[in-house]
DNA sequence: GTGAAAGCGCTAACAC
DNA sequence: GTGTTAGCGCTTTCAC
């Protein structure tokens, strides 16, 4: 997706053209800032001597402008981009070499303070370890960076364990917050607070919230971004059925939150109009384990054998392939298995899964595209995204004699 | 790993004891600050008139102090949990009680330019799209936040594409780094920088660097937390070599850093010791699709065939299973197949994968706690973290008359 | 036991 | 064109 923002102006000008350059001096850049500080945990206080501020400090704005024979302002300007007028080139040629020569940073906590903002936002997830908000935040990430915004990422208790404090987490000071679904608790808190001012950014106690793939009814957020799961659980069905497929089994995740209530909901639509179908359900944890054994009491329970599972994840697709496998099972010859998410896990496996991609780096890169024109004080493009059916071996025509 | 390291006081005290209820307040908190700020972009100066601050602010300790009627440094004492034998218990009561309602949270850009720290660490990985990563950022995490610490991703380069400003990326300032290898442009450049005062914190220009899975004698760092590769390699070979196997191929993979070449170096030298061993090596790019061809021409290669694949990494396992049984051989009856990492698609797939798992979660604590200690000014303990091999389906006993 | 005051490094309005 | 100045919100001496 091509932006709508126009591209911010870096805040410390670079005279290295080349991005390696500028990468390698940036990142150097941290070096520069250390404090032996100790954590300010009240394990009493030290009785040695009291080491005092370190020494050595990374040079700040003044020290740049006098040894440029400015004044701090002037550095400020220049090194802001906002010189445009009000200072010589040659001033500024200058100030910035002596910039780049000290090594200056901006004290970028200066000037959080100073000017109100962060140019943060929070991504918050339910857990990182799951290739798909990897890729939501790598999306975000990007659409940020073009706007010289940064993202942190907040993995909701459920990734790391109830985490004591978001702030330990999400140490810096916020401008807005992505969330997904499958952060409940905190979705809830959040679109609590923000009731009184849901549309507005800076409303009393407003802090633009953008969600991904929730409810846009109940989220209470400024901007809501999905994905047209309907239209991809719907396209798994009909591509079902087309192989005629009739007895269908719904290998559902346990987890209770909106994007899989969406799922279920639109394979229960999906598969009411199909003539004929006998439909079942089972849940499973969201897991290859969760989806093996799932599978396995679906394909073993009385009755005639499903030909089909539909699995809300590619995950438990995996499962549900290793429990028809264990029961003798081929996989799609005897029974078709059909995935969600597209992540790399559906093409490692064998056979390759029919699978609904989602597309996460796009969900990611408008989540943080709304974000911003939430702060900006503009309305954001509300479209679900498309996704996409990717047919690959795990379905296959329903067996003639099944069972 | 139980952290070796004293518990922190949280910072903001939290009356509410259930942790529900202080993980809703905090994250809720966050809802509490925004100012519809444009970005500063040199887009052309508003025309029409300019806006100014929002009338809503969050509240600031001082209106904590004001509706407390005490002054801002008895809050800020309060809340610091400095107050011991300072202020009268009843006060403090009331204080917490005031900022409680009001709804209050310190300034984190006001506090860490007091401080001049900001008890976060930058965790540089090479992608996030990554599950190793995401469980060493599980594990950094956890350590940081029971020591209030927070920490803030940076995905090198490579991850996002080439970010402009790791300002962008890495947005809050920095207490210290701890990066992993294969950001080698990264890390070349913060070694580099670090090389005038390697080992201790606050030398000049010296930010506190701990390096995960990198060379310790290049590295730089303060600290290095390294996986004893080695031996899981020489585990790997062992087990074939136990089952009878002698024309072993190490599908290695094309990423050129620290990591690969150690295991390279361990094949390299446990295979030599194996009487009547045949090796041969392929290198693939780090992807399924890259293991599937080295694979497929390790495979087909004039000469006897390999009777085992010995694979860097988990992801080239299973597409080197794949190419095996694209080219109608079993596994593990015709070829064994190894991986690295264990990954959870290790045991996605099928045959599940014997694969050599690597603690990566305690990889990113130990970084994490070796990072505390070096801002400390103590000396990480340094020891390499064991691997253990995780003996599964995807080897067996080297066919009879292979070929 | 509590308040007053200094100042972290930065930006931006305003003098000159 | 350039310099002076006033804070942003917080922590931390130091008086009282």
């Amino acid at each position: 997706m091509s932006s709508p923002f126009p591209r911010a102006v870096p805040t410390v000008s670079c005279a290295a053209h080349p991005r390696e350059v500028l990468r390698i001096t940036s990142i150097a850049s941290y070096v520069a800032w250390a404090h032996p500080a100790r954590p300010t945990t009240d394990r009493g206080d030290r009785p040695e001597g009291a080491r005092q501020v370190p020494p050595t400090t990374r040079p700040t704005s003044r020290d740049v402008a006098r040894e440029a024979g400015v004044s701090q302002a002037t550095v400020s300007l220049v090194l802001g981009g906002k010189w445009r007028g009000r200072v010589s080139p040659a001033t500024a040629d200058a100030v910035r070499e002596t910039a780049l020569r000290l090594g200056y940073r901006p004290n970028l906590a200066a000037r959080s303070l100073r000017l109100g903002r962060t140019r943060t936002a929070l991504l918050v997830v339910p857990a990182l370890t799951n290739e798909y908000f990897a890729r939501v935040h790598t999306g975000a990430a990007r659409v940020a960076a073009a706007h010289d915004f940064g993202v942190v990422l907040y993995p909701s208790p459920e990734g790391v364990g109830p985490a004591r404090d978001p702030f330990g987490s999400a140490r810096a000071a916020l401008d807005g917050v992505i969330a997904s679904s499958m952060a409940a608790d905190a979705l809830a808190a959040i679109s609590g607070e923000t009731a009184a001012a849901p549309r507005t950014a800076g409303g009393p106690g407003g802090l633009p919230l953008v969600m991904l793939d929730s409810d846009p009814a109940q989220s209470g957020a400024a901007a809501t971004v999905n994905l047209d799961l309907a239209s991809g659980m719907r396209q798994v069905t009909g591509h079902l059925a087309a192989l005629g497929h009739r007895r269908i089994a719904h290998i559902a995740s346990a987890v209770d939150s909106w994007t899989f209530r969406v799922r279920r909901a639109a394979f229960d639509a999906a598969t009411r109009d199909l003539p004929g179908a006998v439909v079942t359900r089972r849940t499973a944890a969201l897991s290859v384990e969760g989806g093996l054994r799932a599978t396995h009491d679906a394909l073993t329970a009385p009755g005639a054998r499903p030909t089909a599972l539909v699995c809300d994840d590619d995950v438990l697709a995996a499962g549900a392939c290793k429990a028809a496998r264990r029961l003798g099972l081929r996989v799609p010859l005897d029974v078709s298995v059909t995935g969600f998410d597209d992540l790399a896990l559906a093409t490692a496996v064998e056979p390759e899964l029919t699978t609904v991609r989602l597309p996460a780096d796009e969900a990611g890169a408008r989540g943080m595209a709304a974000l911003l024109a939430v702060i900006d004080g503009l309305s954001p493009q509300q479209a679900d995204l498309p996704v996409e059916l990717m047919i690959r071996g795990s379905t296959g025509p329903c067996p003639v004699e099944p069972r």
